[in-house]
DNA sequence: CTGCTTCGTTGAACCGATTCAGCCAACGGT
DNA sequence: ACCGTTGGCTGAATCGGTTCAACGAAGCAG
């Protein structure tokens, strides 16, 4: 049943060489073996086996992609895109969803290093991943999605997070909000503090009050809960900031439940705009992140690190997010 | 740098063989030899090399996981599912994304052969996929995934659409709703025409008139467009019931611009009871499927029958979705 | 003391590719 | 006619695990 190259190299009257020959240097075959050898494989149903290519090669043209939530559509577009770079250069992508759990994390490293994965993207969710450093050591190539490499040794695809933050806020500002409710994510997040980084620069620029809020995890319902602190605040806010648009569906949803419309009582920005953002009931304006772009460009660079090995420049590259106005948003009126 | 298990034997002054057992079978290794065994696969920094592993012993521990639409939280609830009961398992899973092309959907099965995957989980875009053919003649298992199987020698885990079709209808009617608007995906799609057969027959039982709308694909894009053909359709319903949730965010977004009002305009039930359906601004009522299960499930199916070889008995599993009553439905007031 | 298990261990053969030194025409230049 | 080069092909060695027949030692029954 499972048919190697030996079957079809002694169909095809070939050495085993040659077979090899032909499924990786094709050029090298003579035209009239080539076609001995394509009937051969076609009458066998040969397809080769992955394993036995890479044990022998050593690399194994296997990507790793390590995400923190699968569920977030930033991370699916991700996903999306350095899955459809990895397939167009035939690569395999080896997806993994953390959960945002440290041990999920460790695990998965684990597998992705039994796999020999010949290169790593990643989001790290926390500082000093025991099993990236692990990586490093075992000299697999690293890229880092959506958070710049310190190292310069190191390659990473991110978004300026703090212009992210500043530029929400400088907008807002202009509208003539004065009073600004910012509802963060955890600050051991790299995104997020340089976000707020961002928030509070501008805000001094603005000479704009910030209300600071805190959720402990960036989904929408952490959002939805945490809009009640908003609500029931003392100072009074007109506009909101959310760390991302997970985090702004929920407040969203629990704004209008409290009877605060849209963007009248409040303005709301999120950051990331996800799909949902475009087409929530009440369109959310938001920070836009080309999550597609980031997966594909990521994955590009590490082919390029695999193939090119030494002579390869690490790259720290940074995107500018980008305002998106929707209808959640509008001019402070007096 | 790469160890293999040949160092780690000379350096704890065993055979290969034993350190093998000690990897697979730790029981059949003395006390004394496993310490030594641990210890310099510690000192070594020694990880198993899978391509080697799974090249003799012929089983891979990879499961493939081939999804249409990685977009559609839906499926990456499945995906959650399939990966974390894959992982407690001891599986790796691939997942491997289609984006509803057939093309792509050939080519990753092609790869997950190379990668002689010891399973596949799948849910089928269209008929008679010629790779799923493919892999049925190399006998390795494979489970639908939300699709029933027609051969009985085959499993799946999939849910009943006859039956949600015709709750939403039936659920509909009881609340005054006799003028129907059911905004389906294409029929070619299996789930598409079998929760139409629900919905019609209900609709006979029931006594209530059905208009018939079609979108193209099931995204929420698509369910924006489609609204504005029931909107300038002469014959009016007070109802709309969409094939999925992505749809009704869609057909939402449009009905709310144009300035109506949901339930008491409309009543909007959707399919699927993805998270942002509950946490949309006006939440959606919607035909639950228990999608992480579905995904744990078919994991776990999968995993046995890889295990247990020619004693497995297939199963077809089908469950019944849940109708989850929120916001954007309400009782018709005359 | 002998024979029979059981337990723990050994190491060569093997899985299915790739690699590479080496071989044999065929061809062209002198 | 001779030699060097090139293109095409060969097949044994190799990658790093698993498998399994075989073996020695210990334990136990008779």
């Amino acid at each position: 049943m499972a048919n190697s190259i030996r079957d079809v190299a002694s169909r095809a009257q070939v050495a085993v060489g040659t077979v090899s020959n032909f499924l990786n240097r094709p050029d090298r075959v003579a035209e009239a073996t080539r076609k001995k050898i394509e009937s051969a494989i076609a009458d066998l149903n040969f397809v080769p086996n992955a394993s036995a290519r890479h044990l022998r090669s050593g690399s194994s043209r296997t990507i790793g992609l390590l995400v923190p939530d699968i569920t977030n559509p930033f991370f699916t577009e991700v996903a999306r895109g350095a899955g459809d770079t990895a397939s167009e250069n035939d690569y395999t992508l080896l997806l993994c969803n953390s959960d945002e759990d440290p041990k999920k994390e460790e695990r998965h490293l684990k597998v992705l290093i039994e796999q020999r994965i010949c290169g790593l993207l990643i989001t790290p969710s926390f500082e000093g991943l025991a099993g990236v450093a692990e990586l490093n050591r075992r000299n697999i190539p690293t890229t880092f999605i959506d958070r710049k490499a310190e190292s310069l040794e190191q390659s990473s695809v991110s978004m300026d997070d703090f212009y992210g933050g500043k530029s929400a806020i400088k907008y807002l500002a202009s509208l003539g909000h004065t009073s600004i409710a910012w509802v963060n994510g955890p600050l051991s997040i790299a995104q997020c503090s340089s976000r707020e980084d961002g928030v509070m620069d501008s805000a001094k620029e603005q000479n704009v009050k910030i209300n600071k809020f805190q959720v402990n995890q960036m989904r929408s319902q952490n959002g939805y809960e945490g809009a009640k602190n908003i609500l029931e605040s003392s100072s009074h806010v007109t506009a909101i900031f959310c760390a991302n648009d997970l985090v702004a569906l929920g407040v969203l949803r629990a704004l209008l439940e409290n009877g605060k419309k849209i963007p009248t009582d409040y303005a709301l920005i999120g950051y990331d705009d996800i799909g949902f953002s475009a087409s929530a009931s009440i369109p959310l304006t938001s920070i836009a992140q080309p999550a597609y772009k980031l997966g594909a460009l990521a994955a590009q660079m590490i082919i390029n690190e695999v193939e090119n090995g030494k002579k390869f420049k690490h790259e720290q590259i940074v995107f500018k997010p980008e305002l998106v106005i929707r209808a959640s948003t509008q001019a402070l009126r007096k």
